[in-house]
RNA sequence: GGGCAGGUGGCAGAGUGGUUGAAUGCGCUAGUCUCGAAAACUAGUAUGGGUGCAAGCCCAUCGGGGGUUCGAAUCCCCCUCUGCCCGCCA
């Protein structure tokens, strides 16, 4: 949720910001419900304090044998004229609600401006793109030539846009999500956690994928929601809590399943792991005082290029532009990992700095030592990293094109029981 | 799924219709005392919102929502969570 006092002390910031992500002013719409519904209140909370009052004069009178028939008659009038009162501040409060949960954050200063992907910047890469003009299969033949990935034993049993790994590769993927849950939590001082993987309402609401992305979400029979990503559940592990100082930023990390309907990709990455309904991510999430967000942001994309770094996979780092970046976010990196068959960096981790408004929504506060006020913490979280997409870069950037094999990185070898190489099934 | 008992301030724990936003204890903060500390004593110590330059004043909140009443933490209904018993089960 936005700082509705900010948005009235300058509107105008606001609406110069949210025209960054191309949007027309939304300020003027709002101001106008702010002060309807200031009114209301004002107006019916002098009612109830004359009913609280009269309230009281009725106790007194009665308890003295008296006649509070004319005070119990403007209490009445009072009443009805409250239940008014009630329902009009309910529909400008839930108006206003509406409209104020459907905008995306603040942009930082420093993002640079743009309108798609294509205006994103580059600040670093890592490592040599192997096999540069060699073809290279992709996943699917490699998966598939050594008999160790079944798209069509996925089809059968869950439709498409799902997989099936076996032997080797399952194995491979196991690897890959154990070194980074180790490497978050040995390395990297995150805690681990094993969260459910079904929440409220309440919770997708907190951390934004509602009310505006619910086509994207599975919703269950009994009103849960499948997570789109653990950050959702992490993040709201905070919910409803005033934490005391905060001096160091809580930080967590889980590995989970992700649960995505992908209603707006249709056609896209059809082919293989990309781009599935469910996948494995390991996502570190941290929770700080405002003015440590932006340097916890810097460290968590380092912990997240550190897992690249130890694969020996070659990436690039990049900064999205205002236009490309994600609803809550005030800043986003991205990551992308060189994939040979396309001859391509695509996404392997996001990480943003969300500011204030997943915790205005959650009232995730903290008090520092000595304060009387509460503040909202800054929610941050950063994928680190997809491990389907890491299986990909892994199989297609340590393809040995002599027998269609695929060598193990070293960083995962102590994870495979010996095994230096996935070769074809027996 | 069935039954029983409960959800009160940072914690523990009173309170069953009327100046109770809430006793008491602990914790915490400040002050007094002390060379200093402990102890003791004194004072303060919820969150959100409206209004105001401010001090302040006002409203709401005792798991959530609805109802009864002039008035609800206290009565009624629904939901939810926790504990225990039974059933079922990885």
């Amino acid at each position: 949720m936005h700082d509705i006092k900010a948005l009235r002390d300058n509107p105008a910031a606001f609406d110069a910001n949210w025209a960054r992500r191309g949007l027309p002013p939304q300020t003027p719409a709002i101001l106008e419900l702010d002060e309807k519904l200031r009114k209301l209140q004002t107006e019916l909370q002098t009612a109830q304090s004359r009913r609280n009052e009269a309230s009281k004069e009725i106790g007194a009178v009665k308890s003295k044998g008296g006649d509070a028939a004319e005070l119990m008659a403007e209490v009445a009038n009072l009443k009805d004229r409250m239940a008014i009162l009630e329902e009009q501040e309910r529909e400008v409060a839930e108006k206003l609600n509406e409209i104020l949960s459907a905008l995306p954050n603040m942009i930082a200063g420093d993002v640079p401006d743009g309108a798609d992907e294509n205006d994103n910047v580059e600040i670093r890469t890592f490592g040599t793109p192997k096999n540069p003009n060699t073809e290279v299969p992709d996943h699917v033949a490699i998966g598939e030539a050594l008999g160790l990935m079944d798209f069509e034993g996925a089809a059968k049993v869950a439709g498409a846009r799902f997989s099936v790994n076996k032997g080797g590769i399952a194995k491979l993927h196991r690897a890959l999500g154990q070194l980074m849950l180790d490497t978050h939590t040995m390395e990297h001082g995150y805690t681990e956690i094993d969260p459910p993987l079904l929440v409220s309402t309440d919770v997708m609401y907190g951390t934004t994928q509602l009310p505006k992305f619910r086509d994207d979400q599975f919703e269950t029979t009994d009103g849960r929601w499948l997570i789109p990503t653990a950050e959702v559940v992490l993040t709201n592990l905070v919910r409803d809590e005033i934490l005391e100082g905060l001096e160091t930023p809580i930080r967590m990390t889980a590995m989970t399943p992700s649960f995505r309907k992908e209603a707006g990709s249709a056609g896209k990455d059809t082919r293989g792991i990309i781009r599935q309904h469910q996948f494995y991510k390991v996502e570190m999430v941290s929770i700080t005082r405002p003015e440590d967000s932006e340097a916890e942001h810097l460290r968590m994309l380092n912990c997240a290029e550190n897992i690249l770094k130890k694969l020996e996979l070659p990436f690039r780092t990049i900064v999205l532009c205002s236009g490309d970046m994600g609803f809550a976010s005030r800043k986003t990196y991205d990551i992308e990992v060189w994939i040979p068959s396309q001859q391509k960096f695509r996404e392997i981790s996001s990480c943003s700095n969300c500011g204030d408004i997943q915790s205005r929504r959650m009232k995730a506060r903290f008090k520092r030592a000595g304060a009387k006020d509460t503040e909202f913490v800054h929610t941050l979280n950063g994928s680190g990293l997809a491990v389907g997409r890491t299986l990909v870069a892994v199989m297609e950037n340590y393809y040995d094109p002599a027998d269609g094999g695929i060598f193990v990185p070293k960083a995962l070898l102590p994870y495979m029981g010996g095994v230096t190489k996935i070769v074809k099934a027996a």
